[in-house]
DNA sequence: GGTAGTACCTAA
DNA sequence: TAAGTTAGGTACTACC
C-alpha cells in the first residue's frame, strides 16, 4: 500500500528491540500506521579500526551494552579526498546507547561520525524516505523495516484538519488565567472537511439549555475535556492549528488536565501533547499528527511584517476579517451572565477558531510546508517548528550517504560551538558608498541567486575543500579569500550538484506555473518553487553557521569573498563602458548582488529595459555559468540618505510605477504612523511629482499637525517595539522595557517576551527642576493614556519622531530642520 | 560636548 | 535546551 508521511516515532518491543512507527495518510485520506522492526542505530569511528574494535568492544562489554561491528569504507565529512578511509560501523541494540558511546569515544580521542544524529532521522535516511514524502509498505500493521520504501510523488494526500481556540476564565481582577486555578470555560473547533456534517462546534462548559447541533453542552470542565479528547480522537486530524496554540492553548490544556488529575489524550499513540518552551520559542509535538500554530507562521512570513500580531490584527491586516470584540475583564461577566451574555461569548470564541481555519487556507502555508518537507527530506513537523538549518541537514545526509561520505557532529555536541565562532569570523557582503541624493533616470541590475550560483560556478563545496589531501594533479581554484577547492574535473561537489538541482527545479516550476489549468495546480508548483527558493537561499548562511553539523567558515568566506570581488568588478565593467548610445553611465549604489547605474539622459521603460539588458549580458558574458546579472527595473527617481537607506519610482512593467522605500523610517517598526504617513507623502510628492516645494509644504503641515494631536492623531503616534529580554535584564532603560515594568505594578500582563510592545511618549508630568525625564520612562500605554486622557510630549513627536528624517530627506535640497519649521509657505528659493 | 556601548530593525 | 549569515543606520544612555 501506498501512503504520504506525516510522523515518525520509536519505541520498543517487550524484548527491548527498537521498532519504529510511521504515521501517515493514504490517498483517500484515511489515517495509516505501520511498525517497522529489525532496523538498528549505529554511528561510525575513524581512525584505525581494529584499535577502535579492541576499544568499542571492551568498553560495550564493560558497561553491559549490546553491539555489532563491521568495517566499512567512508569518507570523512569535511575536505577533499581521492579514497575513502576504512571505519568501524558500530551497531546498538538501544537507541540511546550511541550518545553514550559517542561520549566515551569523545573522552577516550576516537573521532566519532554521525554520532548525534537521532534514530528516526537515521531511519528516514537509510530508506531513503522523505518527511512528508510517500511510502510503499506491505498492507500488515507489522513490517519489517526493509520492506518499507520512499517513493516521489508530486501529489499531497487529502487532509483533515482542525483548528482549536480555549477560553479560560481570566482572574477576578481581569489578570490573565493560570492553568492551577482557572477553568477552561469554552472550546471551539473547526473542521475541514466537516466533522458528523459540522465544520465548527464550540464546547461550553456549563449545563445550559442549548438545542443547537453546534454547541456541545457539557455539565462541567472534566466532561469537556473527556469530549475534546473524544472528538479528536473521532475526527483524528491530521493537522491540530490554533492561533498561539504552542504558547498558551495546548499547554494550557495539558497543565488543566493534570490539574484535574485525568488524561489528556491527543495524540494518534493517545499519549498527551509534548510541549516545551525556551525565551520565546514554544514548541508542541502531538504523535502522528501536525501541530501549526498559526502565530509564528505568520511572523515567519517576511512580506506582511505587522507591528501588532494579535489575532485580532492579524484578521484585520492580513485576511480583512473582523475579529468580535470581548475584552478580557468582560469574560467572567459574559460566562457567568444571561443567557445572551453567554451566546455572545460562544459566538466569540466560535469566530476565532474559524479564522483560523481561514488563515490557514487561504495563505495556503500547508502547501508551503509539505514542499519544504518533501524537498529537503526534514519532518514536516520539522520544517513548521524548527529552523534552515535542520532542512539543509536533512537533504545532505541523504546526498552525503549516496556518496558513502558520513555527516559531521555538530560543535553542540561537544560543546564547542562558542570556542570555533569566536575562532571562526566571516565577513560578508560589500556595499558600495552610494551617491546620497535625488538621481533620475537609473537602470537596476541585480545577480540572479548570486550566492547558490557561486558556489556552482567555483565548486565551493565541503568535499571539493582542500584541507588535508592535495589533488593530484588538476587545477586548484583560490578563493579571493584563500580557500582552495580542487576543480570540477578532479571532483564535483556535492552541493554544487544540489544548488544546480534546485535552481533547475524551481526554474521548471516556475515555467510549468504559467502553463497551470488550475489554481490549485498553479499553487502547488507556487509552494515548490518557493521551497527550491528556501533551501537555495539557506546553503550559504549554514555552512557559516558555528552549530551546523558541516560548519566550513572557509566556504562561507569564500563565497562572500567572490561575492564582493564580483560587485567591485561590475562597477568597473559599467564604468569602462563609459557610456550608452553616447549616453554617460555611472553607479549610484550597489549592495552585494545589485548596481543602480544612473544614465544621462530621459528614458522610456523599454530604453531602460534595452540598456539594462545590454549592460547585463556584457558584465554575464565574461562570468562562469549560471552566474548571471539581469535587469530588474526602471528607476525613474532615487532619492538615497545613506548606504541602505533610500525611496524610489520603480517600474517593473512599463504601466505600473510604484513607490519602493528601503531602510528608510516609512518601512520601520520602531517609528509611528504619523513619521510614515508624513515621510511617505513627501516622497511621494518628491520622486513621482518631482515637487520639493509640494513636499516641503505638506512636511510643515504635518508638523503643525501633531503640535496639537486629536484623537485620530493619537492613534498613528503609536510606536512599538520587540521585547527582547525580560524587563529587568535591561543594561540600559528602554521605553518598552520601562513600560512592561509599569504594566506589571498595574497587575495587567497583555504583553510578554518576544510580544512587539506599543507605547507612546507622554509630557512630563514634573512641575518644576532642571529638566524632563528621559523620554524611557516617559513611555506609556496607549489605551492607557486614552482612558485616563493623559496629554502627550508633542515636543518630543515634533523634534525627534518628524525633524531629524525630514530633514534626511530634505536635506539633499538644502532644507534643514529650521527651514522645516518655519510655518510660512516659501516659494522655490531652493532650484535643486 | 564628544564618544563608547546598548538596542532595535532593516537590506541583502 | 534552538537558533542561516554579515553590513549598516539611528536613537538613546552613560560616562569621561
Amino acid at each position: 500500500m501506498k501512503f504520504q508521511l506525516l510522523d515518525v516515532s520509536s519505541s520498543y518491543d517487550t524484548d527491548g528491540w527498537p521498532n519504529i512507527t510511521l504515521y501517515g495518510i493514504s490517498e483517500k485520506g484515511e489515517p495509516v500506521i505501520k511498525h517497522a522492526h529489525g532496523f538498528l542505530h549505529y554511528f561510525y569511528i575513524g581512525g584505525d579500526p581494529t584499535k577502535a574494535e579492541e576499544y568499542i568492544t571492551g568498553l560495550a562489554t564493560k558497561i553491559g551494552i549490546l553491539i555489532k561491528t563491521q568495517t566499512v569504507s567512508r569518507f570523512k565529512p569535511l575536505g577533499y579526498q581521492s579514497k575513502p578511509s576504512a571505519m568501524l560501523k558500530v551497531y546498538v541494540k538501544n537507541p540511546k546507547d550511541v550518545r553514550l558511546l559517542q561520549d566515551f569515544c569523545l573522552q577516550d580521542n576516537f573521532p566519532s561520525y554521525e554520532s548525534d544524529i537521532i534514530f528516526r532521522d537515521r531511519f528516514m535516511i537509510d530508506h531513503g524516505i522523505s518527511g512528508a514524502g510517500w511510502v510503499i509498505a506491505p498492507n500488515d500493521l507489522h513490517v519489517d523495516h526493509s520492506d518499507i520504501i520512499g517513493i516521489e510523488d508530486k501529489s499531497n494526500a487529502p487532509l483533515h484538519i482542525m483548528s482549536l481556540d480555549i477560553e479560560a476564565l481570566p482572574k477576578e481582577d481581569g489578570r490573565f488565567p493560570t492553568a492551577d486555578e482557572d477553568p477552561v470555560v469554552l472550546v471551539s473547533l473547526s473542521f475541514s472537511p466537516a466533522w458528523r456534517g459540522l465544520t465548527d462546534i464550540v464546547m461550553v462548559a456549563k449545563d445550559i439549555n442549548c438545542e443547537r447541533r453546534d454547541v456541545i453542552v457539557c455539565r462541567n470542565e472534566v466532561e469537556m475535556l473527556k469530549k475534546l479528547t473524544f472528538i479528536t480522537a473521532e475526527y483524528d486530524p491530521d493537522i491540530i492549528s490554533g492561533y498561539n496554540i504552542n504558547g498558551f492553548d495546548i499547554p494550557y490544556l495539558v497543565d488543566r488536565s493534570k490539574n484535574l488529575k485525568m488524561e489528556f489524550r491527543m495524540g494518534r499513540d493517545g499519549r498527551p501533547p509534548w510541549c516545551k518552551s525556551f525565551m520565546t520559542k514554544h514548541s508542541v509535538s502531538v504523535t502522528g499528527r501536525i501541530v501549526l500554530d498559526m502565530l509564528p507562521a505568520i511572523k515567519a512570513i517576511d512580506k506582511y511584517r505587522l507591528k501588532s500580531y494579535t489575532l485580532a490584527n492579524v484578521a484585520k491586516e492580513i485576511l480583512h476579517s473582523e475579529k468580535l470584540d470581548v475584552k478580557a475583564k468582560e469574560m467572567r461577566a459574559l460566562w457567568e451572565g444571561s443567557t445572551e451574555d453567554l451566546k455572545r461569548f460562544i459566538q466569540y470564541s466560535r469566530r476565532d477558531s474559524w479564522l483560523v481555519m481561514k488563515m490557514v487556507k487561504d495563505l495556503k502555508v500547508l502547501d508551503k510546508y509539505f514542499a519544504l518537507s518533501k524537498a529537503s527530506g526534514a519532518f514536516l513537523q520539522v520544517v513548521i517548528n524548527g529552523g534552515q538549518s535542520n532542512m539543509i541537514e536533512a537533504r545532505l545526509s541523504r546526498e552525503y550517504k549516496n556518496e558513502k561520505r558520513t555527516m559531521g557532529i555538530k560543535s553542540t555536541s561537544i560543546g564547542m560551538d562558542d570556542e570555533m565562532a569566536e575562532e571562526n569570523t566571516i565577513s560578508g557582503a560589500i556595499v558600495l558608498p552610494p551617491k546620497i541624493g535625488l538621481t533620475e533616470e537609473v537602470v537596476v541590475l541585480d545577480y540572479k541567486s548570486l550566492y547558490p550560483t557561486i558556489m556552482i560556478a567555483h565548486n565551493l563545496c565541503y568535499s571539493t575543500e582542500i584541507i588535508d589531501e592535495e589533488p593530484e594533479g588538476g587545477e586548484i581554484i583560490t578563493s579571493p579569500s584563500g580557500g582552495r577547492f580542487v576543480s570540477p574535473k578532479t571532483y564535483r561537489g556535492i552541493v554544487p550538484r544540489v544548488l544546480e538541482k534546485l535552481l533547475a527545479e524551481r526554474l521548471a516550476a516556475k515555467k510549468a506555473m504559467k502553463l497551470a489549468k488550475t489554481p490549485d495546480e498553479r499553487d502547488a508548483l507556487d509552494a515548490k518553487q518557493y521551497a527550491m527558493k528556501i533551501l537555495l537561499n539557506s546553503m550559504y548562511g549554514y555552512s557559516g553557521y558555528v552549530r551546523a553539523r558541516l560548519f566550513s567558515p572557509i566556504i562561507a568566506n569564500s563565497v562572500t569573498s567572490y561575492g564582493r570581488e564580483n560587485l567591485l568588478r561590475t562597477c568597473k565593467i559599467v564604468e569602462e563602458i563609459e557610456a550608452i548610445d553616447g549616453n554617460k553611465l555611472s553607479v549610484i549604489a550597489g549592495d552585494t548582488d545589485s548596481v543602480f547605474i544612473s544614465i544621462d539622459k530621459h528614458l522610456t521603460f523599454d530604453e531602460a529595459k534595452t540598456y539594462g539588458t545590454q549592460i547585463a549580458k556584457t558584465i554575464t558574458s565574461g562570468l562562469p555559468s549560471p552566474m548571471e546579472l539581469v535587469f530588474e527595473a526602471y528607476v525613474k527617481r532615487i532619492l538615497i540618505v545613506a548606504k541602505k537607506h533610500y525611496a524610489m519610482y520603480r517600474f517593473e512593467d512599463p504601466e505600473k510605477g510604484v513607490i519602493k522605500a528601503k531602510g528608510i523610517e516609512t518601512v520601520r517598526r520602531d517609528w509611528c504612523n504619523m513619521t510614515a504617513k508624513t515621510l511617505t507623502t513627501c516622497l511621494e510628492k518628491i520622486l513621482i511629482e518631482g515637487s520639493v516645494d509640494d513636499a516641503l509644504n505638506y512636511a510643515r503641515e504635518a508638523i503643525i499637525a501633531v503640535k496639537s494631536p486629536n484623537d485620530d492623531l493619537i492613534k498613528d503616534l503609536i510606536m512599538t517595539r520587540t521585547l527582547t529580554k525580560k524587563p529587568e535584564n535591561y543594561d540600559q532603560a528602554q521605553p518598552h522595557s520601562e513600560l512592561m515594568k509599569k504594566l506589571t505594578a498595574r497587575g495587567i500582563n497583555k504583553y510578554s517576551l518576544g510580544d512587539r510592545i506599543p507605547f507612546v511618549i507622554i509630557r512630563s508630568q514634573r512641575r518644576k527642576g532642571p529638566r524632563k525625564e528621559s523620554m524611557t520612562v516617559r513611555a506609556e500605554d496607549p489605551e492607557y493614556v486614552v482612558e485616563n486622557n493623559i496629554p502627550l510630549d508633542t515636543e518630543y513627536y515634533v523634534q525627534k519622531q518628524l525633524l531629524p528624517p525630514l530633514a534626511r530627506i530634505f536635506g539633499s535640497f538644502n532644507i534643514n530642520e529650521q527651514d522645516l519649521m518655519q510655518p510660512s509657505r516659501q516659494q522655490s528659493l531652493f532650484g535643486w
